[in-house]
Formats: C-alpha cells, structure tokens, sequence
DNA sequence: AAACACTTCAACCGCCGCTAG
DNA sequence: GCTAGCGGCGGTTGAAGTGTT
C-alpha cells in the first residue's frame, strides 16, 4: 500500500506547472505542515520535496544569481567559525539558501583545498583563506568599491574574529535565542561586510518579487567566481608544477596573461606550504 | 562539428531532534 | 516514558550546461 503510494510520486526536476501549484498554494494558505500541503496542493511530491522546493528556488526573498565578493568573504569567515552548518551561515547571507552556500563551499573552496592537496578543515588551509584569500578578497572589495579604506583598516580585526574569537563567539551565538541576536562578533563586525552589498529588487521566473544582487561596480562577476582575485587559470598562475600542488589554481593567476599574485604572494603561499611540508 | 572533460547546482537521501498523542 | 510523524540539516548524486581538444 505504501509502495503503491510511493510509486505514484513525482521525482527529478520540477515542472512549471508544479512550480505554479506549489506557489498558488501558498499565496493562499502559507507554508509549513508539508506533507499535506503536498496533498492539499494536488502535488504529487513529498512534503520534503516541495519544501526544498519553495525554499531554494521559488520563495519570493530567494536570491539568485552569483555570490559576490561581500557574500564570499562572509561564507568564508563564518565558515572559519562555525563549519559545515549551512543553514546557520544562510542565514546570516540575506536571501541565500544553505544549498546553495554549500554547492559554493564545495565547488569552489574545496576545490582550492584540493589543489593544495590540503584538508579543508586543516590548519594550512585555514591559515590560507586567513593570511591569503580573505585579505585578497577584502583588496578586491575595497578596489570595486573605487578605493577607501574602511575594510583595510577593518583587516586586522576581521582575522582576529577568525582566530581569538572563534570559541567565545560561537559559544556566545549558541546560547543566544536567536542566531541573528547573536553577533557580539559575528555581524558586527561583518556589518562592513554586508553594508557593501546593494538590493535591487526584481521578480523570479514567475513573476514574483525576488531580490537580486546588485554588484557593486559590477563589472560582470562571472568571471571572478571561487578566486579572491577571481581569474581562471589555465595553467598559468605559478607556472607548472609537476606535483600539480598549485597549477591551475583559480587564486594565482590570469587567464589573460597577466598574473595578478605579486612574486612576494606567490613567495608567501610557498613558504607556508613548505612550512607544512608540502 | 564532435567527442570528451569538467563544472554547476537542483534535487534526493538518510539521519537527527523535536513534539504531539 | 514511548513512539510515530514531521521538519530541518548536511552529505551526496546526477543531469544539464559549458569549455576544451
């Protein structure tokens, strides 16, 4: 009888006439209690399944799009604090899902660890995305914007919210009653962080309101994604490396030619790897 | 133009914690 | 206190898209 219900289910991608269901359905009766929403809606799916659904790609507040600098450099140092726990970090990136700050952290900055051949969750890497990537990512933040110097000025704190403040904050925000009350460390001081990030407000695919980023000095972000200094390199960056340690790696260098890692980066970055044996 | 390799991301799965009965 | 059902979460998968040879 189960199985016979089972059977009946949809699977895989979602239809548009599913989407539309599944949005009418709550315009007029809300979300939650899933499992019968799912009935109620007419939808042959699970309640998991629309729910997942609605909350990473139909909700009206879902932002779609690429991350931008602000966000990676959010996603990273939260990261650096609380680990794998997504949702907790969505949360703190307006209109983004832990799906998707999961698919970033795992295409991208996995990616970078992998190449390193260094664990994610290692003292190198870590060390890494601290001394290296953030500092960059802030650098490029900071020339988008067309100079200043708050966030530069706001470096040495930042790291030191990576460091210091890791347990203390993490402590602090698990005992708070709500994770947005929490930021005696967190937003405070990522507030530099996230009052860079512009709105602008459009609809989905359907026609609702959604947000959408507005990249600051835009400038097509496609094309920096997962780099602090957001070039692809094709072989370039350090230049060849038979261990295959570092060739390739989207952070050192430029598809044009030009590589964007002064020699003193490049010294750095090689000296911590050798400092851990690699 | 075609084949292959690589990347992205939507969706599923399984586990866990909470809660109502 | 026990249990079933549900929602939420993190990990994983695979189809589709894109780039490269």
């Amino acid at each position: 009888m189960e199985e016979e219900a089972n059977m009946e289910l949809r699977r895989g991608p979602w239809t548009v006439e599913e989407d539309l269901l599944l949005m009418n359905y709550i315009a007029n009766h809300g979300e939650g209690r899933w499992n019968l929403l799912a009935e109620a809606a007419g939808l042959k799916r699970t309640g998991k399944s629309c729910r997942l659904r609605w909350l990473n790609y139909l909700r009206p507040d879902v932002r779609r799009g690429n991350i931008t600098l602000e966000e990676q450099l959010k996603i990273l140092e939260l990261h650096y604090r609380w680990g794998n726990r997504w949702s907790k970090i969505a949360q703190h990136l307006p209109g983004r899902t832990d799906n998707e700050i999961k698919n970033y952290w795992r295409t991208r900055v996995q990616k970078q660890a992998k190449q390193l051949q260094c664990d994610v969750n290692s003292k190198l890497f870590k060390d890494t995305m601290r001394y290296i990537w953030i500092p960059r990512l802030m650098e490029r933040i900071q020339a988008q914007r067309g100079g200043g110097t708050a966030s530069l000025e706001a470096l040495p704190q930042l790291c030191g919210a990576a460091d210091d403040g890791v347990s203390q904050s993490y402590t602090q925000d698990e005992n708070s009653s709500t994770a947005a009350s929490s930021d005696s460390m967190g937003t405070s001081q990522m507030s530099m962080v996230s009052d860079f990030t512009a709105e602008t407000s459009s609809t989905n695919c359907y026609g609702m309101k959604v947000q959408e980023n507005s990249q600051i000095g835009h400038g097509g972000y496609q094309e920096c994604l997962g780099s602090p200094y957001g070039y692809a390199d094709h072989g370039h960056g350090l230049g060849s490396n038979q261990g295959g340690q570092l060739e390739g790696n989207m952070w050192l260098g430029s598809s044009e030619g030009s590589t964007v890692w002064s020699d003193e980066d490049i010294w750095l970055l090689q000296q911590h790897c050798l400092s851990y044996g690699l």
